[in-house]
DNA sequence: TATGAATGAGCTTTCATTCAT
DNA sequence: AATGAATGAAAGCTCATTCAT
């Protein structure tokens, strides 16, 4: 029943502390100590430490993936996107490392352990949204100069942007600011999305 | 004039090396190598890694941090955050390692070394723009209910995004798309400040 | 029957193993490997590494022994050496492995675990052509200034060499030689033994 | 002037403890404690322990061949062989941990690392004596069914078992005979060639 | 008999850093 | 201002071995 206890606490160690300090910086050392295991598990269970990082990648992504692709894409647009950045948001709150990480990765080109998988697991978000944002484009329902894809992009930086803020800002080191950040980034959502549909 | 020849050639080899790579995954024997010279020319100039490091983010902010300020705070709001975001690209454009250092550092939280002024520098672009929003605000030209601390945060983190896309597109890996996402960007942008001011 | 199945398919992977690579490169996990069994069992029927290479060896060496002990002490000189050089032969052709294991151990002072009684088993074929040689010697059917030890030695040296190239020439790289080196070698016990005879 | 001192002791240590070791049971903790110097040092002149064992046994190699390479090919046959395996025992006499590891080298196949140059290395003395011979097989001088490569391995044979024999005897544990099994093995060679010659 | 899971000790290697010159 | 040589500390990883079942 506990049968992958010790899989299970090396893993969650591993998302922790590779999101906060990043590939290099995080030490087989570290993450036993914090699992509470000795290192050779790390190796009998996921064979190196690159290995262990590319599997916390894959299945932190897929599970993100899985919840994206929950979202309707039947529903009109605007409800689509609202949805789908309300999951974005959930993400960050339930499981703030694994978004953090997962983010870090997309940002820091040369700085983790590349994989063939990589550039479809971090493509697929983005992508999904412009497809939406593309048919409805098709149907007239959008404003043609938009370009979806560059527009998905933008939304999640943003959302990346003010989330990772957040995280800092309550993890990590207090920063000036009082309201939360994460309330005013829906108005951005808001304002971009106005813009986004015909009149 | 070619006095600090071998001081200028470490300080370029490392921000292009911490940019890439990360500071743990770069090595004072990457930087020498890639600058010619010898390993103690790094403790005989720089002190140790760390204080390279800091150097570093410090002239590189500082420039930054400069051009933003070029920007004329009497503009028009909608003339001033358009100038800003010009500013903003033409830093990605003509020192992509730079920025790309500059983004890695805002998001990745622990991964770096922190040194106490970090915190202000970080704050000082978004901050600005804030504060220029914010006057606008006082004089009833913004809709009241936008935070500008956050909007601004989030144009930062869609302009960084993108920025990175194409970096990593034209550098790292060929991406999957073909108009650039840079151009589109804008109208994200666009689209955003239509709805930031009052009709 | 098949009752030391699990042990048969270890010791027969070690034999082969520890002759290749040695004792120090050959690990555990290479042997349960090949054997196609598990780690612990190599614990449950041998007891350690170290007791199953001595295992080993005290088996391949029991078994040559007995080899050279079958061939008739009563022959004429000139034709117990015959006999005897064909078992060594024998020996390398139908389990070239163990005869190469058993080469390395004599050749490797410290490179293979040390036990009570290598020594004994190390000398003894030397030692049984030797005393044969001895005896034809007081019979005065040899010459007086040979010394049998040397010489039983000398004859083993030439055929552990000749062996071990034909070994390395079939199983591992070919080596620049046509004629079988066996074949030959055969030449030169023939000219020794005619010039160890008295006239 | 002693500037290659570390790089020397290093040298040193590692063919001895290779020699009496083999590679895999000797560490590089070993070597350093041996040569009085730390761990990296070994890295900074010879790359790797890998490296460092080619180093040795190519160097080590190089010497031998020269040795024998100064042995005049033009003597008559008889004391070209003479001096050339004079040659033999003068190496085995003055660095007997170099001829060792070299032996072992030989005869033992995955047992140390390969590489590329390691055949002609190998062959390379052997030939020397088999060309020799050869030209003598062309003038009439030496019998017709002679294999000269066959041949000169196995005096190579006799020589490295007794000479090893001779070693164990002296350095490890004393082996059950009373006189040097060296002089006698000469004793061998005269009889070898003896019949190696035309009548 | 047999195994999956676990471990302490030790391996090769590299790092940031410094010393003597 | 510059360097070759040196080092303590720690990295990732593997090994022979054992435990609980």
């Amino acid at each position: 029943m506990r049968k992958d206890n010790v899989r299970e606490e090396i893993f969650q160690s591993a998302i922790e502390l590779f999101a906060r300090r990043g590939y290099f910086a995080t030490t087989i050392r570290d993450i036993v100590e914090k699992a509470g295991v000795t290192q050779p598990m790390v190796y009998y269970y996921f064979g190196s430490k690159e290995e262990l990082f590319t599997t916390c990648i894959k299945e932190l992504f897929g599970g993100i993936i899985d919840s994206y692709e929950e979202v309707d894409r039947e529903l009109p647009l605007k409800d689509y996107l609202k949805k789908f950045l309300d999951v974005g948001k959930k993400i960050y709150v339930e499981s703030p490392e694994a978004a953090l990480l997962v983010s870090n990765f997309v940002f820091s080109p040369d700085e983790y352990p590349r994989f063939p998988e990589a550039k479809k697991l971090l493509w697929k978000p983005a992508n999904m949204m412009s497809e939406v944002i593309a048919r409805a484009k098709k149907k007239g329902e959008v404003r043609k100069d938009v370009n979806e894809l560059s527009f998905s992009f933008s939304l999640m930086g943003a959302l990346a942007m003010t989330k990772t803020l957040n995280f800092i800002h309550e993890k990590i080191e207090k920063l000036p600011y009082d309201k939360d950040i994460d309330f005013a980034n829906k108005q951005l959502l808001d304002l971009a999305t106005k813009g986004l549909f015909k009149k």
